[in-house]
DNA sequence: TAAAGATGGTTGAGCTTTCAACTAGTAGGA
DNA sequence: TCCTACTAGTTGAAAGCTCAACCATCTTTA
């Protein structure tokens, strides 16, 4: 643990501005989803994958993949998510192991519900105080950072 | 209903990447302090407001506000450190409510310790990665979209 | 073809967070 | 004074997350 860098004055106060932001905007959605619409933010972004995918089913492992969720995070929120009825479970004939989630009738009502409330929050939040430029600004420094974190960021997170 | 304003398509994408990156951040970091320091970035920040306060002291309300946590969150929080010996509280002699945080030595140490690997991580993945411009853009952002939320959160007090 | 290892997914324990209820002390009147 | 309303902080239960251990199945290889 040799010589450590240090933040500067300038970027200790980027830093802060960052951390207090991006914990505002996460727990100010996390807030208005639960209290709107009785789920958390994991259980709607899994269920916004499921319904982009074919059939709105996915394997366990891709699911899991796609929003970034180890496998055990994911199998404990399904099992919550199949009690409420918004996501159900069947077996992968090809693969014994293996398992699909697949949105329910019953989910995606409850998705296309709670989105409406989540987007307008999102605006609100980002989108609504921030110019065009920044915005654009926004997206390359988020995709930059993105794109040089370690690839799977984090356990079980196979591709 | 019909009246929300959905994302573009463009907002769309700046939204999935600041989604991906911030939570890839926020995951690293805990894994991060977690793994080399056995403690979480809650336990992290509250020692850092209390070793920023006068006598590394302050009362459990204001501790509250600097870190942004709830008072039962942080309750809790104190707790725990206090089992750990990272934090001692006292009473407060003018308010027989009240109560005092206040990080001991062996806190502090911790703190200070856990201070290397955290920095450098902090580094690694946003500082080092963005240019001088995009920094300083990312700072003004998160500056608007702090100061524009809702009021506990708007006006910083941990500077 | 049998053993060894890898993969898909689940489980349980322990910890953190949230929410609502609660205790205890303070402040402001009438 | 007494009554009400408010504030400081804690508590317990329920829920979610992480980690490590685990079972079952598939794949590789000798």
């Amino acid at each position: 643990m040799g010589d450590v860098r240090w933040l500067s004055a300038e970027e200790q106060r980027v830093w802060r501005n960052y951390m207090a932001a991006t914990r505002m905007v996460e727990s100010c959605l996390e807030r208005q989803l639960q209290r709107d619409s009785g789920m958390p933010t994991t259980y709607y972004e899994i269920m916004v994958s499921l319904s982009e995918a074919p059939d709105r089913t996915l394997r366990m492992s891709q699911l899991a993949d796609r929003s970034r969720f180890s496998r055990s995070r994911l199998s404990h929120a399904v099992a919550r998510m199949e009690q409420e009825g918004w996501v159900r479970r069947t077996e992968c004939p090809s693969d014994k192991r293996g398992a699909f989630a697949v949105l329910t009738e019953k989910g995606f009502a409850a998705l296309a519900d709670a989105a409406h409330g989540h987007v307008e929050q999102v605006r609100t939040l980002l989108f609504d105080v921030l110019s065009g430029e920044q915005i654009e600004q926004l997206g390359e420094i988020c995709a930059t950072v993105r794109k040089a974190g370690p690839d799977p960021y984090g356990p079980g997170l196979g591709v």
